[in-house]
DNA sequence: CCAATTTTGCTAGCTACCTAGCAAATACGT
DNA sequence: ACGTATTTGCTAGGTAGCTAGCAAAATTGG
């Protein structure tokens, strides 16, 4: 691999994070189009589903969001009638998530969504996904440290 | 490597190439909200400031996203003063894009945003980042493939 | 030459992300 | 016990993405 290859592929790799993100995401919200589900409403569904009813903030540190965005997802999902949001007895500032009947019902009558990352990554070398998975965490860790230091001058 | 190993590393590529892409994104927005630009606005500012005048559709698939996207990025931009825009003489349809003296002036006192890449990347073995980047493209080609097809249904 | 098709950009309405700043509740240190 | 932190979730306002459907302009095929 010559010189301008290497140069090339630095360039690359960032619009081939943002495409593949959203390329994802299209799939998984083709798929729950039908459902009228969003892709991350599906991922707390998921959760309330598989693990119990689940802290708000618990959540927010699961899939590494910030809690106003997180506010936003529950509250559609609420309004929706698929998910209940109570204070917690002790803590009376968090609230505790916890899947409705309607919910619930819904839960059971989404498609597996597994088929994704088979088309995406089925016959892909299970090494070079390794390499690609250390290359993001990585790169992810760098700048979100850089971020730290941005932000606190 | 054993195969629990590789299993882990199919379910967690998703969500580091998400976390990556916004993590990448962070650091520009936070570099940029001093001149109250966001990333894809510096994007097409830096298309005009270098190319020249460009084709509004021409930046549609040079970013390879919706015309509707577009339609708002360009829509901020001319409310800003930045980008002026105008029907084509020849090809009614089109809207041309040109970079304003204001637009000009702002790209002039903009940072140099190279150091973005360099905290990600540098350091890090360039054939490692060239399996990444064909990782990456393959998952968004099959992805992108198998939405056509659930969506022709 | 004209009808049908394609291209382009728009609006409307949605998801999902962010920062900034607030208020309430809890935890902590003296 | 009490004043100061910190934690939690909220609102407001902005960016960037999407689909669906429209209208105008251009292209294409008979």
């Amino acid at each position: 691999m010559d010189r301008e290859r290497k140069d090339t592929d630095r360039e690359l790799i960032g619009a081939w994070t943002k495409r593949c993100y959203f390329a994802g995401r299209a799939v998984m919200d083709s798929a729950l189009r039908p459902y009228d589900l969003g892709s991350v409403q599906w991922y707390v569904l998921y959760q309330l589903a598989t693990a119990g009813p689940t802290m708000q903030r618990d959540l927010v540190r699961l899939l590494t969001i910030e809690r106003a965005t997180m506010t936003g997802i529950v509250a559609t999902l609420v309004r929706k009638g698929l998910v209940g949001q109570e204070p917690d007895r002790v803590d009376q500032r968090q609230k505790l998530l916890r899947i409705t009947a309607t919910g619930a019902k819904l839960w059971g009558e989404l498609p597996d969504l597994s088929f994704i990352r088979s088309v995406a990554f089925d016959g892909i070398d299970e090494a070079d996904i390794a390499v690609a998975v250390r290359v993001l965490q990585t790169a992810t860790e760098r700048l979100e440290n850089q971020l730290q230091k941005g932000t606190a001058s």
